[in-house]
DNA sequence: CGGAATCCACGCCGATACTG
DNA sequence: CAGTATCGGCGTGGATTCCG
């Protein structure tokens, strides 16, 4: 049953929550989401993901392309083009990832109320 | 089209972005897994949740009652009693975070010979 | 038992400068 | 254009202590 969380959980060297953590990270779900439409270009994404800087946006590309989640093409000419786009790994993912965004959205207005109430109630 | 993720990716005041980031924390995600079985007391959680500090715990457990995703009962004996289990609107979450957890226990293998190939290219 | 509060180390990340 | 390298601040979170 490896469903079971309290296997994956408990486990002292899981890797499976290693990778869950990087998987969740903030920009690795922007980048991958841009992504799944089309490929796009380095200085592109650091246009298009707001509030990332140069430097994360290059830390974050070279971990999802470790993970074998985005593909990085290199056209050697001057000046240089590079291109992401997801593998089909990513792809894979991508579906489960839309899925939590899609339920964010949906009930985004529910966590704000829960917040308000919450709010309200500790500060009464 | 709530989905277009350029839609939610370049607002400015973009609440998803920030309620995504808070949902993918990797202790929220431990903790709404555990809670989705059974309810459970904070030792509990302590002893179970392997790697997490007292600390952490406490204020990943405000957040998650905050917004609304998991249910705090305080039981007024003594020695304390509290329980902690997940609302309906945190089980409808669970669903997808199941899945996220499923996707990446079935392509773990994947990522790690992906990294291992990665990093070879890197040494060599 | 289930926290709250305080202190502080460390590692993350932004800013900046430089390069092929 | 697409990075790498370096530095420094500061926020995150661990350890510890105390409390109802």
């Amino acid at each position: 049953m490896p469903n079971d969380p309290f296997q994956w959980d408990s486990r002292e060297d899981c890797e499976v929550r290693q990778i869950l953590d990087r998987i969740a990270d903030k920009w690795s779900l922007l980048v991958m989401a841009l992504l799944e439409n089309r490929t796009m270009r380095f200085t592109e994404l650091l246009k298009t993901v707001d509030g990332v800087s140069q430097r994360m946006l290059t830390v974050t590309l070279r971990q999802l392309e470790r993970d074998g989640l985005v593909s990085r093409t290199v056209f050697p000419v001057i000046p240089p083009h590079v291109e992401y786009s997801l593998t089909d790994l990513g792809r894979s993912l991508n579906t489960t990832v839309t899925a939590l965004v899609t339920w964010t959205e949906s009930h985004q207005s529910d966590i704000a109320a829960s917040r308000a109430r919450y709010d309200e109630a500790v500060a009464g």
